[in-house]
RNA sequence: GCCGGAGUGGCGGAAUGGCAGACGCAGCGGACUUAAAAUCCGCGGCCCGCAAGGGCGUCAGGGUUCGAAUCCCUGCUCCGGCACCA
């Protein structure tokens, strides 16, 4: 038994576990000998990029950057020991609005405050002990970066894939122009600020990302989550169908034959066509207003004008419009039908006109009902009656669905007839099959200072002409005058504006808009590559050698934005000769979000933010990273709580009193220093060695698949194992020594400063030099360690567990089956009766006896 | 409304057709200590029972199966995305 006096001396003769000693240390260490910068071109091992999403420099790190970070960097150290010369870049996605605000605010420069919150991050990043490859960071709003946005936007014009156009677009009071992704909710308010969008019509730089829209469909070749897919696929909205004109019939005040040209999803409705809905904006509404309406539907199209300026409610609010009172003619039947103008039919979308089909189109049944139209079924499915009262529109469902009320095409089957009918007009020349899109091209123009100039140059006698090469970067101005608004300070700054024309060098004027910022992040892992490269945006050869990435890990947030434009720069990119390949991340995983402990998004103004730097100081950078590790999956995130982060220290002090001190034992354990009951020390080394392989093996399967929450639990399993054969003979023997490697090793990447200070320690005590844990390479299961002599397998009767059997491991079912049977418990459930069935299941797996 | 995802102990979660609740937190009991903290050992879904044991149990209801948290159908709740897209 435990002699006690011992006891206490080995308790205190092995130092507590301080990570706030350890961990400067080694980060200094890691530093000095450079082992996390990444050699981008003479490294012949196989290359792995690792892409992390890069932060916003807000100034507050908090606890959801870790979690971000974290998971990332364990797998970079996991991916470095199986051998790959990974590439692990950060960087600093540095434009944007609270910059500006800040300034606005405090008065300064967004580059003052945006270099100050830069510089406490990198401090902070550093203390997690993350092996980023500092010496190719990037921060966008330096000149070295974002002369290569404008040197893109260069080659995009000469491409035709940039261009400049006057539209209706969003605006914000506060933030000026916004994309269309930008706009958020029924409510139409901007995602950065909350206010209510208007609409504008203004001169706007767009870029052609509906080029790419088949493209951008198709994910061949790529692995990603499947919502995002999905929401990309949502995104761009694709829908086939035809394009149908429509003649307007003469009247007393017009000549009529303009054509009215429809796009429709369902040409088997055409006979059903009743009326048809212009927008409000549409261009033949003037010429088609009988005088008469005249008054009312200029009121009403101010009105739908004004309306999409001021909220817009819900969807399903009463449907408006008025008559033009003017006629079409419907080209499959000639009847003549009302033309109307309502602001349910959106003047971007399609052709900006409708043929109306209330039978089986809900909005064109409202309508019809509110204004008393005629509802013809056309439609049906068989057994129907055709001229059967409607109490809704019906919506075909399937291609069983027949036309009924379409003269000669009745009896066919809907989609069928719908091919047969647009044949025939596309015959006549009043038809043309046709896909529409919902993506529309996009709105980079932004009237912010804070943002990569657009570079262009406004001549009156050459017009818009581009800034030449060799003129880049375009430098936003070193001093900026708010004059306390949110107002673009360039339009202000003479000396900004006031440019000579490169081409006929007359006085000119620069183009004041800047960039939306989300053309920054783009390309910017291209840009890691070659930070300092002034010859180029990319080297092709780096280029060649390191992308696409490999792994690209962040947030859902980003799935229409970020991610679909990154794939659009990746192809224009390609198709202008800069890349040769046209999806830029090959995987790509979705990592939750923590929110605040009261569940909302964590930010200063909500007070609901944790900062990491209070509890790294409490329980030191290995315990914070592996708790956020083991809270749950990395997909799933949820509110922050530190409940349990206790526990993830003891562990790891656990591990601390097992590598230093393998014979001591606890006054507290009765069973300390004996073997596990009915076990010899033959038996139990070779149960601590099978426990440390097997435990290797399915470590391996966890971080390969983003399964850290489950990797840790089982090292910790391993580790109480492990404690119950501290103390005992085994402690100490090969096996021990080696299953305390494995635990280490597989430790290393998820808890790196602790697992490289035992690691030294015991290179130390055994006389060896030192070489750094995170340089080794990841074990080999030594699968004889693995296999069992005998398993215990369940006993179910009617499916509920009654019993268990160990069996040799190589039993046959048969065997297997004659051992139930003559369980001393079986024969007592079964009770003379014999089962119906005895199944064994999984290759013995389990037994269930089916008895009735 | 449409499209995704999810619903398991007091809590975070594990098990994706085969022993429900791994691992951890909180809790309870014990050891060590003058004491507390720390540490160590043990218990731990709910109900009945001293116990052996039995019954119930993965949002609800139904189905498939020898066997369902897991697959299918219906419904409810929560989270995310889209929202008059013809």
């Amino acid at each position: 038994m435990t002699d006690t006096a011992e006891t206490a001396e080995t308790r205190t003769r092995i130092e507590r576990y301080d990570p706030t000693a350890i961990e400067p240390r080694w980060q200094a260490r890691w530093a000095e000998l450079g082992l996390h910068d990444t050699d981008l071109t003479g490294d012949p091992r196989p290359k792995y990029y690792l892409l992390t999403m890069y932060p916003y420099p807000s100034g507050d790190l908090h606890i959801g950057h870790w979690y971000i970070v974290t998971p990332s960097d364990a797998l970079a150290r996991y991916r470095r020991m199986h051998g790959y010369n990974v590439f692990f870049p950060i960087g600093f996605d540095a434009f944007g609005l609270p910059a500006e605000n800040a300034a606005i605010k405090n008065g300064g420069h967004p580059f003052t405050w945006t270099m100050s919150n830069i510089e406490t991050m990198r401090r902070q990043f550093r203390s997690m002990g993350a092996t980023f490859a500092w010496n190719q960071e990037v921060v966008t709003a330096d000149p070295g970066y974002y002369r290569w946005n404008q040197w893109l936007f260069l080659r995009f014009l000469e491409a035709g894939l940039a261009y400049r156009a006057m539209s209706a677009v969003d605006w914000c009071p506060n933030d000026g122009t916004l994309a269309r992704e930008q706009v958020e909710g029924t409510e139409r308010r901007c995602w950065r600020c909350h206010a209510l969008v208007e609409k504008r019509d203004l001169e706007q730089w767009f870029l052609r990302t509906t080029k790419y829209v088949d493209e951008l469909l198709d994910f061949t070749g790529i692995d990603w989550p499947e919502p995002v897919r999905i929401m990309q696929i949502n995104w761009i909205g694709r829908s086939e169908g035809a394009e149908i004109d429509f003649d307007t019939a003469p009247d007393q005040h017009q000549p009529g034959g303009d054509q009215i040209r429809v796009f429709t999803t369902r040409p088997d409705t055409l006979f059903g066509a009743t009326f048809m809905v212009l927008a409000p904006e549409h261009p033949l509404v003037p010429k088609l207003t009988h005088p008469d309406r005249r008054a009312e539907v200029d009121g009403y199209v101010e009105q739908a004008r004004r309306e999409t300026e001021i909220e817009r409610l819900s969807t399903d609010r009463a449907k408006t419009g008025v008559a033009l009172g003017a006629q079409a003619i419907n080209p499959v039947n000639g009847e003549q039908i009302p033309i109307f103008i309502a602001d349910y039919v959106l003047s971007g979308y399609g052709t900006g006109a409708i043929m109306a089909v209330p039978a089986h189109d809900e909005r064109d049944f409202e309508f019809a009902r509110r204004f008393g139209l005629e509802i013809r079924r056309v439609v049906a499915t068989p057994g129907t009656e055709a001229d059967a009262p409607m109490d809704d529109a019906y919506i075909a469902h399937a291609a069983d669905e027949r036309l009924v009320n379409s003269g000669r095409f009745d009896g066919m089957l809907a989609d069928a007839g719908g091919k047969a009918i647009v044949e025939w007009l596309t015959g006549q020349g009043r038809a043309e099959p046709k896909v529409t899109y919902r993506l529309r091209d996009w709105l980079i123009s932004r009237q912010r200072y804070w943002g990569t100039p657009i570079p262009v140059i406004y001549c009156e006698r050459d017009g818009i002409v581009p800034v030449p090469d060799d003129q880049l970067p375009v430098r936003l101005p070193e001093t900026v005058d708010y004059a306390g608004s949110g107002d673009n300070p360039l339009n202000h700054d003479e000396a900004f504006l006031r440019v000579d024309c490169p081409r006929c060098g007359q006085p000119a004027r620069r183009e004041t808009d800047t960039m939306d910022t989300f053309i920054d992040s783009s390309w910017y892992w291209y840009r890691y590559l070659s930070p300092d490269d002034d010859a180029a945006p990319v080297d092709p050869a780096m280029a060649e050698r390191w992308t696409p990435v490999e792994q690209y890990t962040g947030g859902a947030e980003h799935a229409v934005m970020h991610l679909l434009y990154s794939r659009f720069f990746t192809k224009a990119m390609a198709d202008c000769g800069l890349i040769e390949h046209r999806e830029p991340f090959l995987r790509l995983f979705n990592q939750g979000q923590i929110l605040g402990a009261d569940g909302e998004r964590m930010s200063k103004s909500r007070g609901n933010v944790q900062d990491p730097d209070e509890l790294v100081h409490r329980y030191g950078a290995d315990t914070v990273r592996l708790f956020l590790m083991f809270m749950g999956p990395w997909d799933q995130g949820g509110p922050w709580s530190p409940t349990g982060i206790g526990g993830v220290h003891r562990f790891l002090n656990r591990v601390w009193t097992l590598v230093l001190d393998a014979h001591g034992r606890e006054p507290g354990d009765p069973e300390a220093g004996s073997l596990p009951a009915g076990e010899d020390a033959d038996a139990g080394r070779a149960a601590l060695r099978a426990a440390a392989h097997r435990t290797l093996r399915d470590v391996s399967v966890d971080y390969d698949g983003f399964r850290f929450n489950t990797m840790i639990a089982k090292l910790m399993e391993l580790a109480n194992t492990l404690f119950r054969y501290r103390g005992t003979e085994v402690a100490g023997s090969a096996e021990w020594d080696e299953t305390i490697r494995l635990l280490l090793l597989m430790l290393a990447p998820a808890a790196p400063h602790i697992s490289e200070e035992l690691w030294s320690r015991r290179l130390d005590a055994a006389g060896q030099p030192w070489v750094s844990i995170h340089a080794q390479a990841w074990p080999e299961v030594d699968p004889s360690a693995v296999v069992e002599s005998t398993r215990e397998i369940p006993v179910q009767v009617n499916g509920k567990l009654r019993d268990r059997i160990v069996v040799p491991i190589d039993a046959s079912p048969d065997e297997i089956e004659a051992a139930v049977l003559a369980r001393e418990r079986i024969v007592a459930i079964l009770d003379g009766r014999t089962p119906d069935r005895v199944v064994v299941a999984g290759g013995g797996r389990l037994v269930n006896l089916v008895v009735r």
